[in-house]
DNA sequence: GTAGTTTTGTTGTATAGACAAGTTGTTGGT
DNA sequence: ACCAACAACTTGTCTATACAACAAAACTAC
């Protein structure tokens, strides 16, 4: 490998064990030079890539800094929905409404990658937003890669924050549709009549394989999904 | 400027107007070096820029070339339709009802930086797939950027293409929602009855501002959004 | 002619050094 | 107590050079 790989190597891993926490100060150019006994321009080079992969931030003058973990994504962020209720200033709870082992369906065995009718990790949980249901999540866990996923209290985290925590997630798979919501979702999110809803079907990865897949249902009136996105990379300087 | 981002400047410059095709040779590192009078080094960085912004690609042992201009962004790639039927294999038609100018309502002056009332160029088409109407495009385009909209024949070229190639576009804001469609739509897109649709609300901006602002409505039974999407940075070496 | 070999040109990695530009803390002086 | 000047450290830009890795074209031997 090259060396300046093994350094970005290097100080991702002391990033993801945690050694270097958020907005902490990374090795200056200069001492990561003599560490690895190599130019500074090399070492300068693994900072630069790992600052435009937007994991450091640098100021001159001052030095290099872990970025803020959180996913700062152009279009459908993933953030959690809790974040996502409170950076609108309002009141954010949840309840959880199922927490088992289910015989995986093929949909989400092949999903997940797992066999038919081995088990698997099932979630329900109704997110509210000033008490108002918001949005429906069913979540299927591959018990492969989160073992603990069952003996978790949902109602100190949400599942995305604890799989996020868990296993760094690398990728999303993402699926928009309109749909007519069934009575179960009609009851848990106090719909008295049926109305267009918006559902996200959310397969996460880590650099394991598939960690989760997710159903996320929001009444269409109540819920949209918006953002910013760079198209056309031509004028993007 | 620094010498490495006027080199930029100058390779971009010759790609806008042309001199430059998609997937033609641009100088190599050391012509470049000599023709500005800078180090390789120099030069280098500029064509490496350009590549990690996806204008450039290079080949070791080959050069650098001029990257296609479609766009490839992860999620909601801003693809025109067309392309999107044509690449599931079935047959692309569209049928323009109306092209006209009018005076721009409230909302749409906003959105597109424009006077109350002041004229504004709208076009409604329904994008067909295999003769089934699949998507029903409302788009109000600004005059001032875009002063030829109205004599476009758009069963040449979806608007989207006609729009991209007159000013290319730097960024595109999305919106997407589960809504009820009224019975204007429903008449258009052929539903018997009712179900719900997505709308992607689209407002695209090339660098002198906002070009159009389109409001494509899909029943949620024929259409989807998907896609892929790098999500926690830190895991993507 | 065809198969190997060499040459040439290109990008990729790395070094050692220089100066510029920005921030922060220290040191004096008033 | 305040301010100014300075020193120390950091990142940013740039140079000149060297060698490695790779690809394509030119050449050579058979």
């Amino acid at each position: 490998m090259a060396k300046f790989a093994q350094i970005k190597e290097y100080i991702l891993s002391q990033i993801e064990i945690g050694v270097w926490p958020e907005h902490s100060r990374v090795p200056s150019e200069n001492v990561l030079a003599e560490q690895f006994s190599v130019s500074r321009m090399t070492a300068r080079r693994a900072l630069q890539e790992l600052t435009e992969q937007g994991i450091l931030y640098r100021t001159q003058g001052v030095g290099s800094f872990v970025a803020a973990l959180k996913s700062q994504s152009s279009l459908l962020e993933i953030r959690n929905i809790a974040d996502e209720i409170h950076s609108r200033g309002h009141a954010y709870s949840a309840r959880l409404l199922q927490l088992t082992e289910l015989p995986c369906p093929a949909v989400i065995a092949s999903a997940l990658g797992l066999k038919r009718n081995e088990a698997v990790y099932f979630s329900l949980i109704v997110h509210l937003e000033n008490n108002q249901p918001l949005q429906l999540e069913a979540r299927y866990v591959s018990p492969r890669l989160v073992p603990d996923y069952v003996r978790q209290d949902f109602n100190q985290q949400t599942p995305h924050q604890y799989l996020s925590h868990i296993a760094p997630l690398t990728e999303a798979e993402h699926l928009v549709e309109a749909i007519w919501p069934d009575d179960f979702t009609c009851r848990h999110l106090l719909l008295k009549k049926p109305e267009p809803c918006l559902r996200l079907t959310r397969r996460t990865f880590s650099r394991e394989g598939a960690v989760s897949l997710a159903y996320l249902t929001a009444p269409g009136s109540r819920y949209r999904l918006g953002g910013y996105l760079n198209v056309n990379l031509l004028a993007n300087r």
